[in-house]
Formats: C-alpha cells, structure tokens, sequence
DNA sequence: CTGGTTTCGAAACCTGAGGTATCGAAACCT
DNA sequence: AGGTTTCGATACCTCAGGTTTCGAAACCAG
C-alpha cells in the first residue's frame, strides 16, 4: 500500500514564508509605488531571497494576486435585504482597497492584466470569481447581472484610485452606494 | 524688427508624421496588446525610426495619450435635457473605447499611470480635464460631481475591458445608462 | 552650385525589471 | 553519518523604454 498521506517528505521543509512574503509586498508597494515594487526589494522586504519567492509564485502577478486573496478575505455577506447585502459589500471593498497598498497593487496587477491574457484569466478565476459567485448566491441574481456590477463598483474604485492616486473618499462611496442601491430594492 | 513669425526656419523641415504614428499606434496595439507595442515595432509600422519618434513624444506614455486625443476628438454633446446629453456621452464614449486599439491603448495607459506620477498629471490633465469641463458646463454640474461620474463610467468600461479583454456589449452599455440616468432627471 | 542649418534613419548603447540556472550550505529524516 | 530537499547568493538571459552618435538627406540663401 501506499504510504499514509500525512507522512512528511523527506529532505529540508519549506519554511513558512507566505504570511513575510504577504506583509513586506503590501508594504513595499505602498511605499515605492507598483513598478518599483520589484521583486527584489519584495524578497529583500520579506529578508528572503527572490529565488524562494519564485519556488512559490511562477509570476510577479500572481504572487500579487495571492497577496489580495489574503489581504480581502472573504466577503462579509451579513443576512438581510439584498440592498443592505449590496450596501455593505460595495463598502467593504471599497474599504480593502482603501488599505494601505492593496489598492496600488490591485490597480498594480489589473494593468499588468491587460497585457497579460495568462494573468487576465488567473485575476478573473482565482480572485473575480469566488467573490461573483458568492454574490450571485446571497443575492439571486445571475450571473451577467453580479458581473456588471462588479465591473461598475470596482471599476470605479480603481479609476479613482489610478487617476489620483489616492482611495475614493467615503462621501464618493457612499454616493456609489446610492448609485447601485436602487437596482436592489425587491425582496 | 524681428523677422516675420510666419517665416520658415532654416534648416531640413519637420516630415508631418502624427497621422501615420497614430494609425500604427492604433493597429500594433489593436494586433499585439498593449506591452507587445513597443515604441520600436510602433516606428517600423508607421515606416519612421524610432528617433523620431521620440523626438516628437517624450514618452511612450504621452504617445499614447495624444494617440487618443486624436481617436477621441471632442465629445458630441447635442443641446437637450441633461439626461439626454448624459446618455449620448456614455454612449460615445463606449463606442469610441470600442473601436480597434482604441479600448487596449486606453488602459494600457491607465495603468502605466498608476505607477507613474508624471503620465498621471499627463492624462488627468491633458485627457480628463478637457472632457471634465466640457460636462461641467453642459450640466451645470459641480466638478466634484461630474469627476465621480466619469469615474464610474470609464471605470466600468476599463474594468470590463480588462478583466475580458473585450469592450462592454450595447446591452451593458445600456444598463450602465440607465444606472446613471436617475441622477440626471432634473432639468 | 555651394555652404549652412536642421531633421532623418540606422545603429549601438544604457538602465532596470521579470525570470532562470547554478551551486554550495543548511535543515530535516532515517 | 548519509540521503534528500530547500535555502540563499550570484550570475545570467531577455526585452522594453529611452539616449546617444553620426552620416545622409532636405531645405534655404547667396
């Protein structure tokens, strides 16, 4: 029979460097910006050699995508009205992106995304998906219908976040919310 | 007396390549994504050396934000009630993302900004600002107001585009109207 | 037609970033 | 102690943005 599956491999283990790795991007990111963000400062930041890093992450963009996968979480999807769903989901991305980093780094892979077809379809399977469908899940709707949002409740927190460098105030998202809230008045 | 100002300098004069530049700009993009768009393959299609190209733009960045400029042209904004010109500006700002190259150039550059402080004054002043204006003072709108529509309306578009790598379907630009209508009822 | 001035194109070059390859040292198990 | 694997350091490759150099081409004035 085949070994049990709990045995440890033999040779050297892998040192637990997720949760460094996580920390010092975010924190390198938001003090030099996305491109100066190499990976060689990331791995300096993290006093782990960049060739670890990539034993771990084939790119640059997915290691920043893993990096929002920690940072946001799962959704906070409190029971009540689909409004009160909307309301408190469009408010709680918008305050991860407001998070020191995670929106330049958002921003950061997005653009690289554009490029990239291989990153594009990694950002919309790895980190897109699992939010829409949880969404469509608590809010019934399909799934063209949680994807336009998504397009217009992110889009507009990154437009803001790229043109000006800085997060959207919360008396904008809170007009976002009013934007969007209407189209969730049933149930 | 100073010479005459319409005199023509000394010297071999300017061949007028913006109009060949722009095109390539457009059809390499448009073939080969953004970051496959080097300012070298850009030169060769527009049958130009690089030189001079760079003699003309000072950045790959201000290339492509001109490159628009001219895609663009003014925003059409018929004389009638302020949803009407609301909705006519969402639309012609949707096709014209449409059009071949025109929507990959668009975030291309948006997201060379996010990095970049300097080409983000560049399309904050010299893309947004004209556009912004223009909106202000057809709808009599304050500009903090008109900014965050136009964050969401280009943000939309731009999210859409670069998580799918296709610009949005009519039946989406539609829906994203009637998002913004309501707010423009008055008048 | 010749000389002065400017621009053009071709090429070499520099910098910086993503990513890979090599290899000895370190850490674990048996 | 020996086998296996990972680690860190370093050198390296590729490619894109951007600069420099320099001879050739295009214009004007005389």
């Amino acid at each position: 029979m085949a070994s049990p599956p709990s045995a440890r491999p033999p040779g050297r283990p892998r040192a637990g460097v997720h949760a460094a790795v996580f920390a010092a991007t975010l924190r390198t990111v938001h003090e030099l910006g996305y491109a100066r963000a190499t990976v060689d400062r990331i791995a300096a930041a993290a006093g782990v050699a960049k060739t670890t890093i990539y034993r771990r992450w084939p790119s640059k963009g997915e290691l920043i995508v893993d990096c929002l996968l920690d940072a946001f979480g799962p959704v906070p999807l409190a029971a009540g009205s689909r409004a009160g769903i909307m309301a408190s989901a469009i408010r709680w991305v918008a305050a991860k992106i407001g998070e020191p980093g995670v929106g330049d780094a958002f921003a950061g892979v997005f653009s690289d995304a554009v490029s990239d077809p291989a990153l594009r379809e990694v950002l919309s399977s790895r980190l897109q998906d699992p939010y829409r469908l949880a969404l469509q899940d608590a809010l019934g709707e399909p799934e063209h219908r949680v994807l336009f949002f998504i397009d217009v409740v992110v889009g507009t927190l990154l437009h803001r976040m790229g043109m000006t460098g800085e997060p959207m105030a919360d008396a904008d998202v809170t007009a976002l919310v009013e934007l969007v809230l209407p189209h969730f008045a049933g149930q």
